[in-house]
DNA sequence: CTGAAAGCGCTAACAC
DNA sequence: GTGTTAGCGCTTTCAG
């Protein structure tokens, strides 16, 4: 038990405790604790000190209810099964922290949108970041409507209604580009039924990286050989595979699947349901770059979304909206990714003029 | 844009607003919004129409600062790698949105405790859930001494000092009993050369798997054959792995890895680094049986811990800590687990009274 | 059941 | 550079 205080008892120190203690008026107390306030060197120990002997810390509620701002971020998720999205939180969370935001954290698998909408606007908070892949644009919407700044990430607004999107930007990586190198990279490498499990139908990930990868396909000359739908989970995507992977069929050479983390429960179901091997039987890849793909028991060829890259936009963009309110509106970046060769890809020499293969596959080693 | 509002315009509506056009007084409103507060069925209806008509909601800190209560729970996490941790957090996450509270998240990973209990505090949060196993118990110490109820999730105190710790619960599962458990398990199998991989040394989770493996092997007339760290760190796990399999030198028949998250890095490198087998050269056993215990890729042999009833327990202490203050402090929870048994471990038939084997291997199948 | 008035803890003008 | 004053949006006595 700390010295002077009462056990069980509430520790509710305000500001004019401390500038009693002190000697000096509230505002002191105030501008001691206001980044950037011109407080004089002297008057600003005494504060430090009462303060330190009281153990007070500022009131954020109060802070917040007469500034505006609550330095509260929302941050949207909807699952953290796949591992993109847990690493993408703990890097925003750290970068937030930085800047001196919190995170306050809705986990939305059952709640309906606007049940969302409301519980965020209760706590003021000053942006909200989407990272839901699925969730439905109406959510942003609504956010915007309130005239707080939003940042998706890993995605875009779906068809735009009627509303005010000045307040909405985005963040991802250039899925299209993406889609298209994997095509080009499957084709250049020998394959002939290149096969494409999507993720969630409706979501602007799984849409743009189809689109990029019937494009590639199309560019070399061929097309999407066997189509199914894994809706981004794990379990799904094992169907999708049995489906392609009819008894008594012809079967891909190569599949793309819309992520990683569908992409392992595919290579799992290939190997060990229907006694395949990869990539000598089928070539596989993936899309996000995950941690578990580079992992011994995968190896998975994949398109790398730099995470760092898309974090730091979205803070920056976060910061640039939190500033100056005007301008930086609706802005949508795109961060270049870059494929990934590892060892769940055949490579099949055929023609002379492979340049693509000129990256040559980096020795695989384990993190260290 | 919303009929009636001006593009750009901040939407804050007050309770006063809403007051004037459903021609109520402010408390009216403030009763309609209060859960239990007795107002008139008529009043309530006018106040919400109005509510609605002017897209009203209660500001939380406003409420907070009277009421002294947020309805935010600080949740503390070290790192998301381990998926136990996401799974954790989801489970958490929507278990308190449930009791209508929130979660303003921490990781910390780089930050010191110090700083972290500043931040924390500002927000004067109701509870806090502290999940990160290898922060220092000084955490927990000075948010108890704020007398805020705080849950330690899986994980327990260190050496208690001289704090006021009425406030700090915990729960857990039962560690001890697993490592016991599994050390019987490896004995009855057959096993004769058993290695442990520990995890982080001074966590309490680390120091009870520990103690209960050596205790099971102990009763079983042996002991650890061979020992190495790994700090719960996926690359650590493999050096810890590599140390124990010199070569050249006699090499385990089994290892208990501390954490799934290791036993995955170990499964990689034994299989692809050292070209051994599993379970055939080697048996290897996890503890928590995350999602990717199962995947078909590992059929990781795992002490499972309860996660459903491990969330539940710890949102009715918390609860319960919130509503009768002076009552059911300083409870310890222990949940009991059970062994999961799938391929990774090798069955030697030895003896004929192996009651541990009684429990068949299940059919390992793809979870649907 | 309802309204008037007071005040939660803080910061922002404004004078000095 | 400092203190005084007002008020952020809400809930809560206390009368009626």
């Amino acid at each position: 038990m700390k010295f002077g205080m009462i056990e069980g008892m509430k520790n509710n120190i305000t500001s004019i405790d401390v500038a009693r203690l002190a000697q000096v008026s509230q505002s002191a107390v105030s501008r001691t604790f206001t980044p950037g306030a011109s407080v004089a060197e002297a008057t600003r120990a005494k504060v430090l000190e009462a303060a330190l002997r009281l153990n007070y810390r500022p009131n954020a509620h109060a802070r917040s209810l007469i500034t505006g701002k609550s330095r509260i971020i929302g941050l949207v998720l909807s699952y953290l099964e796949n591992l993109f999205y847990p690493a993408a939180l703990q890097r925003l969370s750290e970068r937030l922290q930085k800047d001196g935001y919190h995170v306050l954290l809705f986990i939305n698998q059952t709640s309906n949108a606007d049940d969302l909408v409301t519980e965020i606007l209760q706590y003021h908070v000053d942006g909200i970041i989407l990272a839901a892949t699925t969730l439905s644009s109406d959510l942003a919407r609504n956010c915007a409507d309130a005239n707080i700044p939003v940042v998706l990430f890993n995605r875009v607004m779906g068809n735009s209604g009627s509303s005010n999107l000045q307040s909405v930007s985005s963040v991802r990586s250039d899925n299209l580009t993406g889609g298209k190198e994997i095509a080009n990279f499957l084709v250049k490498s020998g394959h002939q039924r290149i096969a494409y499990i999507a993720g969630n139908e409706e979501s602007s990930t799984n849409l743009e990286r189809e689109r990029g990868f019937r494009e590639g396909l199309s560019e070399n000359g061929t097309h999407i050989w066997g189509r199914a739908t894994g809706n981004y989970e794990f379990a799904q995507a094992r169907l999708a595979t049995l489906e392609l992977f009819k008894p008594g069929q012809e079967h891909p050479d190569a599949i793309f699947v819309a992520s990683d983390h569908m992409a392992f429960s595919v290579m799992d179901t290939l190997r060990f349901e229907l006694g395949l091997r990869i990539p000598e039987d089928v070539s596989v890849v993936g899309f996000d770059n995950v941690p578990q793909a580079e992992w011994g028991a995968y190896e998975l060829t994949t398109f790398n979304q730099p995470l760092d890259q898309m974090v730091e936009a979205t803070a920056s963009l976060l910061q640039e909206r939190l500033s100056d309110k005007e301008k930086s509106a609706g802005k949508n970046i795109v961060i270049s990714g870059e494929l990934i060769v590892r060892k769940s890809v055949k490579i099949i020499p055929e023609k002379p003029d492979q340049k693509v293969l000129a990256k040559s596959t980096p020795k695989p080693k384990i993190k260290t």
